[in-house]
DNA sequence: TTGTATGCGTTATCAC
DNA sequence: GTGATAACGCATACAA
């Protein structure tokens, strides 16, 4: 109720502005607005009175009258602190990425971004709150079970970014984890000639880690390979450390190992070049290990990571235009978008390294973007 | 005005539940903010409505009426979108980890995070906006000039995150570039032995820029240093392309070159070792190169960056915090406060690589902070 | 061209 | 315990 912060007797507001200016609320709404015609001694007036007084425009009141808030709810999962190694600190990369694009298409269509990390429990209604604040809510990556999305999507303007793809209720905007996968098993069949795969899948029931396991399973399987099901214990939960002690197991079972690793993330790629390396084997020469995702580090490991490279910025800016469309009520809102994603051949599939390892670092950065598919 | 999504007639209102529960609009609005007491039956018919109807209080309404937004405007610079090399846009930015921590200390006081990124000319008073749509605002690095900063301060809480520490109409939430620089200046003079030195400084006139640069120079001359004035072209806007430029324009005069270019933060380091690549010139062994910050790829670099780490995430936490106890007037309001930093001794000083370059990047990841002062 | 009056959905102050 | 009702600051339909 009161200014609360010791700063005076509150701010002004358009009254203070009409009477300082000798005019009614009515006219300086109008100069505010650049609505109607008024004599522009008037305007002037009203300017100046605004400047006297300092006057900003009550941002709740504003939006309580116009019913529009043009603010943009984004809720993105917030890992749990205790468990972040540093690759994991640097796979948050992924998501202040999204959420850097996003604002600056945010910016640039006129609305501003309002942030929300949920963590993975949820627990309170804190994104649906989000309806309440927001013209439109984007949910990135999974942060609601389906039915509590389409209970939303009837209730606000609602993108999903980088799901599954699969649900109705809203616009998705992701990434084309097939193509990026099936050129992956292309590379390492066709170009290398490996047969024998083995899978390290992320967290059970990602939507994520299952297509980019079917995708390059089939592809795989169609050109004659073979991929130990995930069974034998090529899986974690998307991290590092879980993919290093699945590896750690699979090695102590003495079972032969395939001649490439194929890995939903990168992360877990670096867990599993960590347990060869703790083991003694050798990658790529040994064993071939390749990513997905093309983090910032993946092209300063060592050795350089094979991977798939998804446009994070562009998912983020996607993501609000489509929303904006959405809001906006405009025909050409496309219901679905996918975004292409790139092969990065580097070294971890035992391709050679470039002459000039780091030249291409002030570009995009890849040594080398696969060139099958041209 | 209208719902604008094509949603129904329009999201439900307390008139809605209080029809469906058979109670006045006042008795809603009690249980839902758990005031006074009421009959649990009469609660329980409300709650049920609220669940029926899914309903959601609308957000401004309630800010208008409360006088209170429960939001935290945060503002930042953003680079021009042209100038982005991959190490801006990959890198766990400063700007972004700062976000991350503001946005996890917000979400735990209650209040939620408005961005608004503002591109170096400012242009409209988008900060001044923020004003009237949050209880607070935070600016981040130098994103007003001081007069702006004292006139919003005067209308709304406020924190400078990363300024000088010097205006004293807002609170300040700085890092200890002092501490950290001396610690820099002391490392390459005493350990190394170094005398020539040249610092590249970042954006003109930023007070992060500044202090680095004095309280290095002043150390380094303390010991017996010199150090090139910045206005030999040592100097860039902190991004990594624009060091390149600077130090290949520098190389290009045919000068004598400083024994170590010391940096003000880690992208220009990065853009001075491109640059000194790309020349034929060897760092460490012919020219050491350091930067400040410590970003994620700086310990994966070739040569791993020595550097000053600022912990960036909890100057986004301690901001917050001063800015809410600011605003709910909690007189254990600190005025100022200042985070330390830490030397991080890697190879780009010339200091001898560990044994095993990626043992800790399971871990925090250093090769070894810097024990000179302890 | 400008002024008057009403409504936006809540919260909170009264009465009952 | 619960129900009317007056703000909150602004936009806007309708008058003038």
């Amino acid at each position: 109720m009161a200014a609360g912060g010791g700063h005076g007797s509150g701010p002004p507001t358009i009254y203070d502005v009409a009477r300082h200016a000798n005019v009614s609320i009515a006219t300086v709404s109008r100069v505010l607005n650049n609505h109607g015609y008024l004599r522009p001694e008037t305007r002037d007036r009203v300017l100046q009175a605004v400047r006297d007084l300092h006057f900003v425009p009550n941002g709740p009141a504003r939006q309580l009258s116009s019913g529009t808030t043009k603010v943009i709810g984004l809720a993105f999962i917030r890992p749990p602190e205790d468990e972040m190694s540093s690759v994991e600190e640097d796979s948050l990369l992924f998501t202040d990425a999204v959420v850097r694009g996003a604002e600056l298409a945010a910016q640039r269509l006129g609305y501003s971004l309002l942030l929300t990390g949920v963590t993975e429990g949820d627990s309170s209604n804190e994104v649906a709150m989000l309806t309440g604040k927001a013209d439109g809510v984007i949910l990135l990556d999974r942060v609601l079970p389906e039915k509590r999305v389409a209970a939303l999507a009837r209730r606000s303007p609602l993108v999903l970014l980088a799901g599954s793809g699969k649900p109705q209720a809203a616009v998705n905007v992701r990434v084309d984890n097939v193509q990026g996968m099936q050129a992956m098993a292309r590379h390492l069949v066709s170009h290398h000639g490996f047969r024998r795969f083995a899978f390290m899948a992320g967290k059970e029931g990602s939507p994520d880690s299952t297509t980019r396991e079917e995708a390059f399973t089939d592809m795989a399987r169609f050109l004659g390979g073979e991929v130990e099901p995930s069974e034998e214990g090529w899986s974690a939960d998307w991290t590092t450390a879980g993919a290093y002690r699945a590896t750690r197991a699979r090695l102590a079972s003495g079972a032969p190992l395939p001649q490439a690793v194929v890995c939903a993330n990168d992360q877990m790629a670096i867990g599993v070049l960590q347990a060869l390396r703790t083991a003694g084997i050798r990658a790529p020469e040994d064993v071939a290990v390749t990513g997905f995702d093309d983090i910032p580090i993946a092209r300063h490991w060592q050795p350089p990571l094979t991977t798939v490279r998804q446009p994070s910025q562009q998912l983020g800016s996607a993501g609000v235009e489509a929303l904006v469309a959405l809001i906006e009520d405009r025909p050409n809102a496309q219901r679905d978008r996918v975004l292409p994603t790139q092969l990065m051949v580097r070294a971890s599939c035992s391709c050679p390294p470039p002459p000039y390892p780091e030249a291409g670092l002030l570009d995009t950065g890849p040594w080398r973007p696969d060139s099958s598919t041209t």
